[in-house]
DNA sequence: TGGTTAGTTCGTGTACAATCGAAGTATGGA
DNA sequence: TCCATACTTCGATTGTACACGAACTAACCA
């Protein structure tokens, strides 16, 4: 029997600049070695180290090992949906360079949450998936259809392997820039990793924005009769 | 145009233990004087009073004046859901003892969350409105179907002053303790405040969590065939 | 073997934020 | 009019957690 939660402490390790910094650089789903997170946060590679450990023991970081080198992640996906319902609080601040206006606009276009896709993309996405009847919405989830998966297997996904994994299969995630849900979930991963391979959407860069490419474009309007708003 | 948003500042301000107690207070969707809150946290007037200023600053608090009172609530629903997302991680600590035994059972079985219904309580509510077809749930909201107007109506609630007021209607809020969504916004407010009227539900003391009368478990069965489990 | 790189541990300095006493401004009631 | 209450502002104190230099271990390579 567990006594009831209490957010302070997770706050409390959110809060901090440099933590922030690292659990916003892993919030595109990437696994980063610590060397590369202290160069982020500009801070010395000790500095970084006990914040990763606090992190690490928060439980909101996993990390794993590749020789010498550490890498790490966030711990589960509901870490970046605290982080997202956090954003949704944070003050609007006006953007103070052609620079940060771009990386924003990227930003709201598309791009990668955890390991699956939000902006105006994802919630595209979502939305086109709903519209035709291969998802409906219940429960703070998707559920997909058999027309749905028929589809899904089309466009080169396994189904079957998904919906066995232990993972929650297509749990609803609030986007803070659209304010509609996009899908997460083992769905959400599937459809971005294959979204990538196909080289319909790329990285762009350093950030998490991702951006989609000409035959992205194509396929999308021809697949899902899908245009998104570029904006 | 607005920047890339960052959660820091919100985490921050969420993460002193003072102000989160205050946050927790508050998340039942009470107003509280501010002489209660520093009570509360066991601090001077003084110190708690800095503290609401920064939140209330920050966005996080509302606050109204009643003579020189001052009462202070958490100021939108989007509060009380970051609030939520956290406990979600927050680590799970086994009780201390009896009485926070006692409290967690209560709460996770009924509580308020911000002005709607939580818990086992209110995720059953919106699951027996789903099955009769009442609700219907789509894009992160609720959607009531003519039925469950109708329903409404006879239940005492005014669905038609509901859908005109600015608030949103009837947004999904992921419960910390039943991991589903149970409703909120101006539709769950209205039906918290319904069944308290009606005395299906009571306050229990000082803490947010609220019990089901002996009418209310006869009137949820009658009109919803709902047994709410009590674990 | 010795050198380089990745990451950690320890001890110290420092800066900031939380706290409170004292003194202030409103409001309400006797 | 005077006093009590609710809350705020100011200034001083204190505690803590962040940061980094120095010194460590562990892996990899030549």
């Amino acid at each position: 029997m567990d006594a009831v939660p209490d957010p302070t402490s997770v706050a409390a390790l959110i809060g901090e600049p440099a933590r922030a910094t690292i659990l916003l650089a892993l919030l595109g789903g990437e696994s980063l070695p610590a060397t590369d997170l202290a160069y982020r946060c500009r801070l010395t590679a000790q500095t970084v180290s006990t914040h990763l450990a606090r992190l690490t023991d928060g439980g909101l970081l996993a990390v794993e090992r590749y020789g010498r080198h550490k890498y790490y992640r966030l711990a589960n996906p509901q870490v970046a949906h605290a982080l997202e319902a956090l954003n949704v609080l944070a003050p609007r601040q006006p953007v103070r360079s052609l620079r940060q206006s771009e990386e924003a606009t990227a930003l709201r276009f598309a791009r990668t949450c955890y390991d699956h896709l939000a902006g105006a993309l994802g919630v595209g996405m979502a939305q086109a998936l709903d519209s035709r009847g291969y998802v409906a919405q219940a429960d703070g989830h998707f559920r997909l259809s058999p027309e749905g998966a028929a589809w899904l297997e089309r466009f080169g996904i396994a189904t079957g392997t998904l919906a066995s994994s232990r993972r929650a299969f297509a749990p609803q995630c609030l986007d803070w820039s659209e304010r509609r849900p996009h899908i997460s979930g083992a769905l959400g991963a599937a459809m971005a990793s294959r979204l990538f391979a196909l080289g319909w959407i790329a990285r762009t860069g350093s950030s998490r924005a991702v951006r989609l490419t000409p035959e992205g474009e194509a396929g999308l309007l021809a697949e899902l009769d899908l245009r998104v708003p570029s904006r």
